[in-house]
DNA sequence: GTCTATACGCTGATAGAC
DNA sequence: GTCTATCAGCGTATAGAC
């Protein structure tokens, strides 16, 4: 793993973020210290601070890729003009986000720091809430509710699954579509629904 | 494994680990210092130190009553004489667990201290295996560990969602444990596969 | 961009009085 | 069971040299 070191193009900048995305993965971002970026770039912790004036920054560059595909995904599914339409572009966009950013995704539904910063920044909260309104239209029941939960947090469970680490991409990313389908009780996908392109892929583990 | 303390004696000791939960919960493990815990129990730390020698074991404390719970549910599953008996015994099991323990449940699955705990402890890890083959069975293909791995996910992060935490314990057994059947392409429960009462319910928030 | 050096609060943890 | 007092180490963060 040991991201790329051998990208001497690749900024400082680039390679910090990407070992703090691993190490939040595996440590959560409370367990991660500047020291310990610090220690797995090769530099000090002054060097971090150079790069990014607090820790809170290095958090946010790492989950704005997702954020900023979470917030493509659910542009591109609220201007369908069918409630199903809606539902199954979220759904495929969501799929295709988790499979092309396994740890981030899992990090973003897990960790109790972004939990918190959902909690208190009404940006987020409103994508949170976005995505939520597409999987389950305006006025879900209590089985609909539970079904779209459960879909989420298996997304992103399953995003980081070890046992499915070794699963290629495309057959990820059917089988985690088929299955949140069935789960909220929707037909096989139709075709129609493509996935969208909106992040990079995480940095390899 | 400190489940019944002396009654009058054991008193501190159950507020500690009632109120440990909850920040474990709100801000993960690393999150929570022992300060935060001793704050909250209008003490100082070294009351705190006085009941457990270490933060370890107010961890290991915590997620006990979990553990026991998860360890019945597979002793009474795998007891079972079909595969479809245990599936279904383990999966009804889990549902039951998540709904008693709603926070807790999510915590074991989320918090990457626990997810250390598991990737070290030798009875852990053995723990999470045996549930997972009762769900799968012993050789799944790729489309049923995915399943497994989202209804996985998807109880747990049920369990602590805020938008089913009104829905009475009930109602909120009965849709997990469909919907999870249902993602795991099993048909509606029969009456058989009764839930078991293991571990006592959360202290509340 | 990276380094050394430093500030200072908070961390988990210990010792001993009441 | 709880307290005060104290510890070494680590946390984030800053200043200034190279």
């Amino acid at each position: 793993m040991a991201a790329q070191q051998g990208r001497r193009t690749g900024g400082a900048r680039q390679r910090l973020v990407a070992v703090a995305l691993d190490l939040f993965a595996r440590h959560g971002i409370s367990g991660t210290s500047l020291q310990m970026i610090a220690d797995r770039l090769g530099v000090t912790k002054a060097a971090v601070y150079h790069q990014f004036p607090s820790k809170d920054e290095i958090v946010q560059a790492v989950i704005a890729p997702a954020l900023q595909g979470l917030g493509a995904v659910a542009d591109a599914a609220e201007a369908r003009e069918s409630r199903a339409g809606r539902r199954d572009a979220a759904l495929a966009g969501l799929a295709d986000l988790i499979v092309r950013n396994r740890r981030l995704a899992a990090m973003l539904y897990s960790d109790p720091v972004i939990a918190g910063l959902i909690r208190d920044h009404p940006v987020l909260r409103g994508l949170s809430d976005r995505i939520t309104v597409l999987l389950t239209g305006p006025d879900p029941d209590a089985e609909t509710l539970v079904a779209a939960s459960m879909v989420g947090g298996g997304l992103a469970a399953a995003g980081v699954d070890p046992r499915l680490a070794g699963l290629p991409d495309d057959t990820m990313r059917a089988l985690l579509l088929a299955t949140a389908r069935r789960t909220l009780r929707i037909g096989p996908a139709r075709r129609s629904a493509a996935p969208i392109r909106p992040a990079g892929r995480d940095t390899a583990a």
